[in-house]
DNA sequence: CGTTCCCTTGACACCGATCAACTCTGGTGG
DNA sequence: CCACCAGAGTTGATCGGTGTCAAGGGAACG
């Protein structure tokens, strides 16, 4: 084999990994992680099956003791709860590169759906092969608790967002977040990217009603801070719309991992 | 000495024995796992060292870099987020049993602070203490991943509150979630239990203002549901105020921990 | 070319915020 | 033991952000 051949086979290796199933995993796990290649490896031959879930059917539903984790492909989720009185609370967005539920199997069975908000694929993953994982790669394991601590952290400023900021704060916030957060995956190189929701949806994620949504939405745009059409968001002003949120991403935690202590 | 006084050393150390600082922790984690009493010597002896906080102060603030976690001893506190115009929004409270900041290594830096709401005292632990656990303690490791879930599984309950439920099912339902979390730890034996915690401390962790809080405590009392006062919040109809919280106990997931699948 | 979502708009109602005063309680010092 | 004081709880009047209801418009899809 020629060195030619080989830096070939290198590119093309390099060409096709960037259409597997958990690249934007490894994309969203290594920009804060040391991860190896092998790590690396791991990760992907772990989620070498996914399937498709059409929009509005659930990924899973709660009360489910899955034996398979999933983790986002394609497309977009959201965790739902659903109120007695037919209302529902939206309490995450899941984008490609998220966990649907992490270590289920610790807690016994789901308390919430997952449902798919879009069209989307998932990768199942025995639990069993995840729970060994952190054995053998001990940066993978803290690479999986920092995903699970990030998720706690935007949980934390949802209530914020939620509790304490009126709605067209709180639209923006949301923005801001889904913004950085499809950046870290890279779904978003420039400032503008898909938002395959609908203004129902966004008022179930906000806790407000669609019919004020709307209202809001045109402020923004009045406001020259973005413009949303055909499920593309494009925001004009980052600066501007993170003023108006209020939002600080510090608590997505995007710097590198805490060096480890036995390191020290 | 005489054997009066050898006696009543034994009862004054006894009585200590059940004052640990982490019993309250050892309750809450041996209720849903199957904890050795290997398992449950080795978080007392982690848990030897604790220090008081005044009330009003600082466990930790955001932007520390602990190099110990927090686990609450004594008294209340509450993960807070403070915003710019001056107002703030409580994310979570933590009682006896509670970690402050379990992990915080893993993602480098406190997001938000917790402060003491009353006197209170804390264990603290080197993170390196805490880290190395699991591996020699794999069913402890477990307990411990059940705990920081069960948070995030509360704090999604929170948004569901915040976002869907008006001021009345609200604090019911915050009500109705202490009462149960306080049981867990034996700090609410009957329908009975300490709440020290002023309106206005209500109204920020609920996205309220004190007025508002103050009149909806009337409500509830009117309804005959509660009775509140000296700090002592007593349930008088624990059926009514589940009905008017639309509480459902399930999201703490207090049943067993799932079987390990390696014992499948 | 109709149907089905979704977005948009207007009128009106109401929950909870705001402002401002007053009361009660527990602690502290004279 | 009483007088005071600060912090918390209570109350009333009014305002405003957001919900509700209802109707109309537009775009995708069969």
């Amino acid at each position: 084999m020629g060195s030619e051949m080989l830096r070939a086979d290198k590119r093309k290796a390099l060409a096709r990994a960037v259409h597997r199933p958990c690249d934007y995993l490894v994309a969203k796990l290594s920009a804060v992680a040391d991860l190896s290649d092998e790590d690396e490896e791991v990760i992907h031959a772990v989620c070498r099956h996914a399937r498709a879930v059409p929009a509005r059917q659930h990924i899973i539903a709660e009360g489910e003791k899955p034996d398979h984790l999933h983790i986002m492909v394609e497309g977009w989720a959201a965790r739902v709860k659903n109120l007695p009185d037919g209302s529902r609370q939206i309490t995450a967005f899941l984008v490609p590169g998220d966990f649907c539920d992490l270590y289920v199997t610790i807690l016994g069975e789901m308390d919430h759906d997952v449902v798919a908000l879009t069209d989307a694929r998932v990768a199942y993953v025995p639990h069993q092969e995840m729970e060994d994982l952190p054995r053998n790669r001990p940066e993978l394991g803290r690479a999986l608790w920092w995903a699970t601590l990030v998720d706690e952290a935007v949980l934390r400023e949802w209530v914020v967002n939620i509790g304490r900021r009126d709605a067209y704060r709180r639209i923006a916030h949301l923005f801001c977040e889904l913004h950085a957060r499809l950046q870290m995956v890279g779904l978003a190189d420039d400032d503008s990217f898909s938002l395959p929701l609908t203004q129902e949806v966004l008022a179930d994620a906000q806790g407000l009603t669609p019919v004020y949504v709307n209202r809001t939405l045109q402020t923004l745009r009045r406001q020259g801070l973005i413009e949303l059409s055909q499920r593309t968001l494009t925001i004009l002003d980052v600066a501007g719309l993170r003023k108006a949120g209020g939002f600080d991403p510090n608590y997505l935690h995007r710097g590198r991992l805490a060096r480890r202590r036995t390191q020290h």
